[in-house]
DNA sequence: AGGTCTTTGTGAACGTGCGCACAAAGTCGC
DNA sequence: GCGACTTTGTGCGCACGTTCACAAAGACCT
């Protein structure tokens, strides 16, 4: 049954966490007219150890010529399949405040295979408004737009709107949810949620940053026993 | 010199991750007048397990209470001086572009501990704006700023740009980067880099939409064998 | 064609993180 | 004051992820 023995099913949450890296930094080498790169090159571009990425790669099959390195083009076309990224995605933006106008803006998603298909508000006041060319439209047009194929829900309402927005979306069928909104979304099993929280990135670096200020100069506040 | 044997020296990476996260959920419960909590409760308001959150906690320390649970004040306290956030931190943006204004429009940092006290860019035409009632700095300013304790440095410019930044950052004595570019930065092993990336967002969603899509259907491209 | 050299792919050791399950500890009712 | 009940804190085993180190595989030179 398990045909490939050397990849098939179950490639590890970590590896696929970096693929995307692996990805531009490929990118990036063939806008350079780079035709081959070595696994300490590419990891070098990726941030990571050489082991790490060969091991990486090692779950999608052997794409690596030994004494050479691999294609950039061929690993790229590899690792964009794996990922899904080669049928284009559609993407609602919910909530046109400042953090969803920046997203709607930004054009990085396109060039990957991420087509943003429709911009969602509640407010009437913006509902109609037109936003790096694209309507806004109406929180009941979700139900609309599920039907029409769409893939994912950028989540960029306040936090105390953002479970009632998941709610429709999943109910409208969508499975997988980026949430920028500060709290945890209650969803059924199939349906994947991710997070992006800036609070929580600057706390993880404020705790460092007091860390190494505590190993440096110890016991500054220690005043009694 | 091991004074505390239950906390000191050490708390896992993965538990840094989950304290803002537990801090919020204690904000919340705080704001709803809830003094006390048990942890099966907090882990549901946190979106982990009870035995989790319990183990994350009792790195810092005892402070539940058996039979009753943990007293909402005082873990949150005790929380916030872990993360090194009774001492006000002071950010700085660099790149006013869409993401960079929607940042510096954000409330959300400022309640958790955050100051952000400058905005940077190199666009003669964007210096000396003002945005969310802060005048807009050039890129030289960043010298004396470091100077005045600035603590993190946000890189939202493009990522052609970032690295050059990233260098006048550290170059400056700035220890901890958060960086919204899609490109990996080079710095010092003493300078802490995070990174938070849309796209990689995407594409990790994109991946787990296509691993269902195959489990359901499967077989549906395999024309020969 | 044979030898050398480079680089991949991976087995094995190690470390980290997670969940279970339970004893210890403290509360509350009587 | 005592017993039953609740909830914490943690020891243990397991799964996952990372790193090391090397044998196998192929390219390149002569
Ligand atoms: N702006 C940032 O830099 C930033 C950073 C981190 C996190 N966030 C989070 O992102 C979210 C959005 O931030 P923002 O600054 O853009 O806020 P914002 O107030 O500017 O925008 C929120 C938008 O959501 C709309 N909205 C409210 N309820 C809605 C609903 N039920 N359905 C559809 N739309 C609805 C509002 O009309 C408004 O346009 C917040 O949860 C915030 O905490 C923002
Ligand atoms: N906008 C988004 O939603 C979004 C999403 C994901 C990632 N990003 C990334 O965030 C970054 C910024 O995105 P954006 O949409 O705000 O871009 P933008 O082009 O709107 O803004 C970039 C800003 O950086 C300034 N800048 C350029 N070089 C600089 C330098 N050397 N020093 C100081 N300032 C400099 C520019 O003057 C400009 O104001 C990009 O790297 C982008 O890939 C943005």
């Amino acid at each position: 049954m398990t045909a490939d023995p050397a990849a098939r099913r179950g490639i590890p949450d970590a590896t696929v966490a970096r693929l995307p890296e692996y990805l531009r930094a490929l990118s990036s080498l063939a806008g350079q007219g780079i035709g081959s790169v070595s696994s300490e090159e590419l990891a070098a571009a990726s941030g990571v150890r050489s082991a790490k990425l060969r091991k990486d790669l090692s779950h999608l099959g052997s794409y690596g010529v030994r004494g050479v390195g691999y294609d950039v083009d061929l690993l790229a076309a590899e690792i964009s399949r794996e990922l899904g990224l080669t049928q284009d995605r559609s993407v609602a933006i919910i909530g046109m405040g400042n953090l969803g106008r920046a997203l709607a803006a930004y054009s990085g998603f396109v060039t990957k295979g991420f087509r943003i298909v429709a911009l969602v508000d509640d407010d009437p006041a913006v509902v109609g408004d037109t936003v790096a060319g694209i309507t806004v439209r109406a929180l009941d047009d979700l139900d609309r737009l599920a039907a029409e194929g769409l893939s994912i829900g950028v989540i960029t309402t306040p936090a105390h709107s953002a479970q009632l927005v998941c709610d429709r979306l999943v109910t409208a069928g969508v499975h997988a949810i980026l949430n920028f909104a500060p709290c945890v979304l209650a969803v059924p099993d199939e349906v994947d949620v991710r997070k992006v929280d800036l609070s929580t990135e600057l706390q993880i670096l404020a705790f460092h940053e007091q860390r190494k200020a505590l190993a440096s100069g110890l016991g500054l506040e220690e005043v009694a026993p």
